[in-house]
RNA sequence: GGCCCCAUCGUCUAGCGGUUAGGACGCGGCCCUUUCACGGCUGAAACACGGGUUCGAUUCCCGUUGGGGUCACCA
C-alpha cells in the first residue's frame, strides 16, 4: 500500500503543492486536470495544495478570468488549502531575488537593446544555426556600464556540462547546459519575468512537488539555475520535484485549444450539462488508470492516486466517453439535486415536487442535463399539446378513433395506478387484437406531443388523472 | 531546424520477460421491451518498424518512422 505519511520516501518536508493558473482567459480543461493531480498528490500525501494566481502579465490578466477560475475549481471541489497567492503583488520580492542574484555575480546587466536581439537572432536564422544569446554583457564590470541606458537582468547559465532531472512522471531527462541561455529575470522596466516569479513564489510557498504540464519541462532546467544560484544566498533554498504531466490534446492529437473547441470548464457545466463528479472522474482517468477500475470516488481517487502512475504520453479528449461517464453519474445521482438542477434549466413552470417524482424514470434517458431538462418537458406542458413532426403522423383517423375509447376505458378507471393502468389497456389491445404498441405510440403522441418518452404507463401516473384525461381528450377524435 | 519528450484496439487505459494481450468509450449483433433509453450477453478491433540482449520479448537497449512540446524583456 501507498504511503500516506505527509513526508514520501526520499523528502525531507512534507509536502506542498500549487496549481498557479495565469488569468488570461477561462479555466480550460487541461488546467483543471494539472490542478486535480496536485490536489490528489497534495491529499494523498496528507500534505497542502495551495492556488496561486499568476497574474504578472498586467495586459492579458482580468478579473472575470480570476474569478471563472476559482469559480471552476469551487465546482470541481479543487479549492485550495490557503488563501490565494497573487503573484503580481509579490514583485518587490522577486526583483529583490534578482538584486541578489547580481550583487553575487550570479546575474549580471545586459544592455542589449530588443532590436539588436532581433536582429542577430534574424541571422542565425538565416545562416541556420541555432540561436543563443550571447551577450558581451555577461563579464562586464560595473566600469563599463553605460550611464543612464536601460538594461534587463539576465541570469549566468552554466556553459558547460549538463543536468539531469529525475522527473516525477517522465523520469530522467537530461539536458546540456550549453542548450540554456542567458534568460531574462527582470525586464528594463525592472518587473519581474515568468521565470523569476514562479521560483521564488514557489520557494516562498515552501512547494515540494511542481506538478504541471509538460510544455514546461524545457523551463524547469532554467528554473533549476535560479534556484541552484539563490542556494549559496539565502538559506533555506533546494530543488523541488518536479512532475511533468502530459498536455491534453484534441482529436488531431495537437494540444487541445480554442481551435478544437475547448471549452472553460465553466461551459462543461453550463453549456453541456455535466455533471462535476463526472468531469473530476473523467480528467482523473485521462492520463492515469488503475487497472480496470473507471469509476473512482474523490476519497478513492486520493487513496488510489500516485503522481508516479500517470502516463507519459498525452492523451486525446473524447467527449463520447465524458458524455458516456456523465451519464452515468446523471443515474447514480440523488433525485433532488437533479429535479433542482433540471428546473434550473426548464424555467419557473418547472415543478419541483413533479420533476424529483419522475427523476427516477427520466435520468436512465439523459447523458447531459439537457437531454434531462428535455426529456423532463413534457410534464409542463400545456395543453393542447404541441406536437413535433412525428408525433402528428401518429395521430391519424383510426388513432384518433381508439383515443375516443382509449379516454372512456380510462374516465371509468378507478385505480390510477401503473399496474392497473397497463391491465386496462393490454385488454383493449388485446380486444382489438393489436400489439400494446398499436396503442401506446398514438396515446405517447397525445400525452407527451412526442414519439419518445418514458414508459407510457409512467407517464399517465405522473401527468395524473386529470391531466392525462385532457391531453388525450383534446387528441381523440372518430 | 536545434533541444526535450512520447509510442498497446479508432479513443482512454491495464500490463511492469513467459498472458487465449484485460477493461472502458465508441461501433456491430442478440436479449429485455409500448417508444426512447437503461440493463444483460456477445462480436470485430491494438503491442508502429528494424536490429540487438535473452531459453523467451508488448515488456530491457539501440536505431528508424511517426506524433507532441519548447525555443520572448508571454506565461
Amino acid at each position: 500500500m501507498a504511503s500516506t505519511s505527509a513526508t514520501p520516501p526520499g523528502a525531507t518536508r512534507p509536502v506542498v503543492t500549487r496549481f498557479a493558473p495565469s488569468p488570461t482567459g477561462y479555466l480550460h480543461i487541461g488546467g483543471a486536470r494539472t490542478a486535480l493531480f496536485n490536489w490528489l498528490y497534495a491529499r494523498h500525501h496528507g500534505g497542502k495544495y495551495l492556488l496561486r494566481i499568476e497574474d504578472t502579465d498586467r495586459a492579458r490578466s482580468t478579473e472575470p478570468a480570476i474569478a471563472a477560475i476559482f469559480d471552476g475549481l469551487d465546482w470541481l471541489g479543487l479549492g485550495g488549502d490557503e488563501e490565494p497567492v497573487f503573484q503580481f503583488a509579490r514583485s518587490a520580492r522577486h526583483a529583490a531575488v534578482a538584486h541578489a542574484l547580481l550583487e553575487a555575480g550570479k546575474a549580471y546587466r545586459c544592455y542589449l537593446t530588443p532590436a539588436e536581439l532581433a536582429a542577430r537572432r534574424e541571422k542565425a536564422q538565416a545562416e541556420r544555426r541555432p540561436f543563443r544569446i550571447d551577450s558581451e554583457w555577461r563579464d562586464a564590470t560595473p566600469d563599463q556600464w553605460p550611464a543612464d541606458l536601460p538594461y534587463v537582468v539576465r541570469i549566468k547559465a552554466p556553459k558547460t556540462g549538463e543536468v539531469t532531472i529525475a522527473d516525477a512522471v517522465q523520469g530522467n531527462v537530461t539536458v546540456a547546459n550549453a542548450e540554456l541561455d542567458d534568460f531574462v529575470l527582470l525586464r528594463s522596466d525592472g518587473t519581474p519575468t515568468y521565470m523569476l516569479a514562479v521560483v521564488v513564489d514557489d520557494h516562498d510557498m515552501g512547494v515540494t512537488h511542481v506538478i504541471r504540464g509538460d510544455d514546461h519541462l524545457n523551463n524547469a532546467f532554467r528554473q533549476l539555475v535560479i534556484i541552484d544560484g539563490m542556494t549559496t544566498i539565502e538559506n533555506g533554498w533546494e530543488r523541488p520535484v518536479y512532475g511533468h504531466v502530459p498536455l491534453i490534446h484534441g482529436n488531431d492529437g495537437a494540444k487541445l485549444s480554442k481551435r478544437h473547441g475547448a471549452l472553460g470548464v465553466d461551459n462543461y457545466r453550463d453549456e453541456l450539462g455535466i455533471l462535476s463528479e463526472a468531469l473530476f472522474n473523467y480528467l482523473l482517468r485521462l492520463g492515469w488508470g488503475h487497472g480496470d477500475k473507471e469509476e473512482f470516488t474523490r476519497e478513492e481517487a486520493v487513496a488510489l492516486f500516485d503522481i508516479a502512475d500517470v502516463n507519459k504520453g498525452a492523451s486525446r479528449f473524447d467527449m463520447k466517453k465524458l458524455l458516456n461517464m456523465n451519464g452515468h453519474y446523471i443515474r447514480q445521482a440523488d433525485d433532488a439535486r437533479l429535479a433542482a438542477l433540471a428546473a434550473a434549466r426548464i424555467g419557473p413552470q418547472a415543478d419541483l415536487a413533479l420533476l424529483t417524482q419522475a427523476m427516477p424514470v427520466l435520468k436512465t434517458r439523459a447523458r447531459d442535463m439537457i437531454e434531462l431538462a428535455d426529456g423532463a418537458a413534457f410534464l409542463f406542458k400545456r395543453h393542447p399539446l404541441d406536437m413535433d413532426e412525428k408525433a402528428a403522423v401518429l395521430l391519424d383517423p383510426e388513432a384518433r378513433a381508439r383515443l375516443a375509447e382509449i379516454d372512456a376505458r380510462l374516465r371509468a378507471e378507478t385505480d390510477w395506478t401503473s399496474e392497473a393502468l397497463e391491465a386496462n389497456l393490454k385488454a383493449y389491445a388485446e380486444a382489438l387484437g393489436l400489439g400494446l404498441g398499436k396503442l401506446a405510440q398514438p396515446l405517447r403522441a397525445a400525452l407527451t406531443g412526442q414519439t419518445t418518452s418514458p414508459g407510457i404507463f409512467d407517464v399517465l401516473v405522473l401527468l395524473g388523472r386529470e391531466e392525462s384525461l385532457a391531453r388525450i381528450a383534446a387528441q381523440a377524435g372518430g
